[in-house]
DNA sequence: ATATACTTGACTATTTTAGTCAGGTTTATA
DNA sequence: TATAAACCTGACTAAAATAGTCAAGTATAT
């Protein structure tokens, strides 16, 4: 049970872009060099950002990244939910009526999964980003 | 994010077991008739739960395994333990006081991902296959 | 003009997962 | 004591997912 890349990506990026956000457009090209991430696998990332509206871009030279909403306002939710990271936990389909490896009826782990899902989805759905950056500026880093 | 199926067998088999514990030794053969595993992977997963002291085997005919502990005692942490179903949610190491990539201080995000982890933890920790086994007799599952 | 920076889609190596397979050993019971 | 049920082990592999790379653009501030 791990978090891939992508959406570890995303966050720390997102992150780095909202400290900066007040000022002007962030390139994509500092949070690659800030955050030591590869130019193109961010470009790909925050193509699904913008259509998400979560960030908007700014073309040409000085161009860049803004938000597109408060930082208060994002939550890890909308984050995961654009870039298609999402919380997988039951292995039957949750709207079917079926169980597992086609049963008729749920198996016995269905609910205790499902509340797991809950579990995680809580936490994502009270984290904003908000939260992110005013925590991390107490503690002064890069 | 997703749960693994070694993990999540592992879990409703030992539900399973539990069920029909307080009779005779359970066959893993009957386990993934019922539950629709492969019986070579049972296998592969009760070796570990077995080295855990999970379970207790018991070999030749009319053979199986039955709980080495009490159901109330046997909380998921213990059974992901077992078959390495281990929640890694930070990029770095832990120990370490260095950062995602050899940093020298620690990313943005790495107290969300630690907080998040020990989130989920927690979920593992607090779980038992009591819990399960209980709730299902309520239901009337197989 | 031109360099900077966004935009898109296709492609690929690596890793992880989810098993399978083969060849055992142990022991209840007929 | 023969036999079949059931545990035991390690090696192997197909498929899926991940984590990118690469190529070929377009837009715009200066
Ligand atoms: S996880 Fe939904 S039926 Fe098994
Ligand atoms: S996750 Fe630990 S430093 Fe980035």
């Amino acid at each position: 049970m791990k978090l891939t890349s992508k959406g570890r990506y995303a966050v720390l990026a997102l992150a780095d872009l909202a400290r900066f956000d007040n000022i002007n457009p962030v390139s994509l090209r500092d949070i690659s060099l800030r955050q030591g991430i590869s130019l193109d696998y961010l470009e790909q990332i925050f193509s699904k950002l913008r259509k998400k509206e979560i960030v908007q871009s700014i073309r040409g030279t000085q161009g860049g990244y803004i938000l597109k909403k408060r930082a208060k306002e994002i939550k890890l939710t909308n984050i995961f939910d654009a870039v298609d990271e999402k919380v997988k936990t039951v292995q039957c389909k949750k709207e079917s009526k079926k169980g597992c490896n086609g049963k008729l009826t749920k198996c016995l782990t269905h609910n205790l999964w499902d509340e797991l899902e809950n579990h995680i989805n809580n936490f994502f759905e009270e984290k904003s980003l908000e939260d992110l950056i005013k925590k991390d500026t107490n503690e002064r880093r890069i």
